[in-house]
DNA sequence: TCTTGACCTTCCAGTTACTGGAGACTTTAT
DNA sequence: ATAAAGTCTCCAGTAACTGGAAGGTCAAGA
């Protein structure tokens, strides 16, 4: 059983984060020591695991959530994991398609500003709707 | 001079939206009425708008803040203008590559998962830790 | 004139996923 | 014994709004 900083460092998440997905239900300590401290073992150090992977996926912690109940429920379907991961893809390629023709969309206004000394900006008349 | 319900139709932004900006000092209203209503004329509108129009740009609003004060500096340069927006570029062009990684790695996943009413799931397994 | 409904005001809370800090207690090392 | 490091809880702040409550205002219709 590990305390809170261990825990945090066996994991590779800050403590502050161990503690706080403690306090929202995420991923529980296995208990407490007799002075209060959390305690993790393996099993709760396998979760923070989980977790800290499924969040560098981008899913929200709350699809964190619904990923470890199908994580530790024996009678999940890969059929329900696919799903949750397919909706997380779509919602990577709309923000895609919109950074990319915002990006293209600066680029072409900064391409057209000369970036001198003079005032005259044809990023700026573009924002203020001058066509 | 418009109160704040028809400066937000002429602009496009939510009532809230203009409230929200008149509070963080972003765009004040050119005065208030007797009664205390906030009152907007040409000057304020035309800058609600270009915020609109940054905004969906996806500038911050403490960029907005900056292009703002650019937007009204009679002494500006277009290189001061053409920085803030090459910045911008540069960021999103960070989170685009970051993007994309994310979402080959998870598309790769999803293709390995048959999606089928077992519990086998190279998904979950992959999160695990699992090799 | 009264009233209804739309609009306005301020202030407070909630959103996401933490992060930082204060004040107090515990553990560990010297 | 003492000091440093670790832990506890609780509160506040981040970004950019959004929603709601309580209460004042305004225009239009009966």
């Amino acid at each position: 059983m590990l305390n809170i900083g261990s825990a945090a460092r066996a994991t590779g998440l800050p403590t502050k984060t161990v503690r706080y997905y403690a306090d929202i239900g995420l991923v529980a300590p296995g208990g407490r020591s007799e002075k209060g401290y959390r305690l993790y073992d393996d099993r709760e150090l396998r979760k923070l695991v989980f977790v800290r992977r499924a969040r560098a996926f981008g899913f929200s912690v709350e699809s964190c959530r619904t990923l470890l109940g199908l994580y530790e429920d024996q009678n999940r379907t890969s059929a329900d994991v696919k799903k949750v991961t397919l909706n997380h893809i779509e919602q990577i390629d709309r923000k895609l398609a919109e950074l990319k023709i915002l990006r293209e969309e600066l680029a072409h206004l900064a391409g057209n500003c000369k970036g001198d000394d003079r005032p005259d900006c044809p990023i700026l008349s573009s924002l203020a709707g001058e066509r």
